[in-house]
DNA sequence: GTCTATACGGCGATAGAC
DNA sequence: GTCTATCGCCGTATAGAC
């Protein structure tokens, strides 16, 4: 018991970090295993499969970062600044997290279907109370567009493609990293503007 | 060389299927060669190594569908035709070839620095023509954003990201399949219509 | 070209001893 | 809890018959 948590921890540890650098396909758990100092055995006594593994370390990681991002959903904002603070939250947290980044696209990249299951993920989408509010300022006659989901799916792309096209964007301008965080820099500024004058009302 | 090109094609049919079915990395060569009804070997022998039959079907995926893409982009078109003809077109083709949607999450995901090797996969992204009639009319004062990466990147997030997510989008707002074709033929419309508002000068 | 057969090292996972 | 030893599968490769 006692050099139980302390155990888990290391594998726990071992894994995040050799995730991060080779990403999770090219690592191996024998690989995780040596780094934790422990024995191939122990990886699966402490987390049934490399797939628990995974899904412990993405859990935690994405729990950690989106009750932030929730709390401004919910939050009494009005919606312009909503918007605002939610996009560079949330670019931030990308920008911050490239482990984030790289475990999405994997999970995106595994079987379609049992995404639900994963219903951490959920937490990195819309709530209701935020449909709600732009619903009630559709009815209200404040914004032009009406969808709801429209909007969420047009402002969770415009905040996290570009982060899984990173590589693409970098090659084709000749970005350095330097260039790049400018570029997010940038769009903390832009994607709120084009998300907002999306709602605007036509004069 | 009778039977050449048909054993050759039977393997880059029987992997198609296979790769749609159930993913790039949960396909066996071994089960690729029974599907083929061919031997094991015999995939060895026309494709060294399953990267390479990836690559082949990949690339041969992208080409048929990138050729229209791009003579919209080097068209002389207005631009903002050009903007409603490039996405809906990119849209449909997305739309209809779920392999490509997956292969391109496979490559997303996996190592970043060598996303440049994938020379086709270029042409999913913009052309030297249509960044410099982008910044023509910036400098002819006909539309409000200066920055060709920004308005590339954003138009191909809008136009991609949403079919990564599907599964979320389904989730989420408990979505049929008709449901979410008829979300995506939306899309088609409201997607230039945005792109083309964040152009717009302001009044 | 196509086949059978076999081998290699690496993988994720597990049985069973301690 | 921790270990050793082993299983079955994987991608890849090759030798050799037809």
């Amino acid at each position: 018991m006692a050099k139980s948590r302390n155990t888990e921890q290391k594998i726990f540890d071992a894994a995040t970090e050799l995730f991060l650098e080779k990403g999770v396909d090219r690592t191996s758990v024998r690989e995780i295993a040596s780094r934790a100092g422990i024995n191939l055995a122990l990886m699966n006594y402490y987390f049934r499969s490399k797939e628990n593994l995974f899904y412990a370390i993405f859990t935690r990681l994405v729990q950690k970062n989106s009750e932030e991002l929730i709390r401004i959903l919910d939050s009494d904002l009005p919606l312009n600044d909503k918007v605002r603070q939610y996009v560079g939250v949330y670019i931030d947290m990308l920008s911050d997290n490239p482990l984030l980044v790289s475990f999405v696209m994997a999970i995106l990249h595994r079987s379609r279907e049992r995404i639900t299951e994963m219903k951490v993920i959920s937490s990195l989408y819309a709530t209701e109370q935020f449909t709600k509010q732009l619903l009630d300022e559709g009815k209200k006659g404040n914004i032009r567009r009406t969808d709801p989901t429209q909007f969420f799916v047009d402002m969770l792309s415009l905040i996290a493609f570009p982060f899984a096209i990173r590589a693409l964007v970098m090659d084709k301008n000749n970005f350095s990293e330097a260039d790049f965080q400018e570029f997010i820099r940038i769009r903390k500024k832009h994607v709120p503007e084009m998300l907002i004058d999306s709602l605007r009302p036509r004069s």
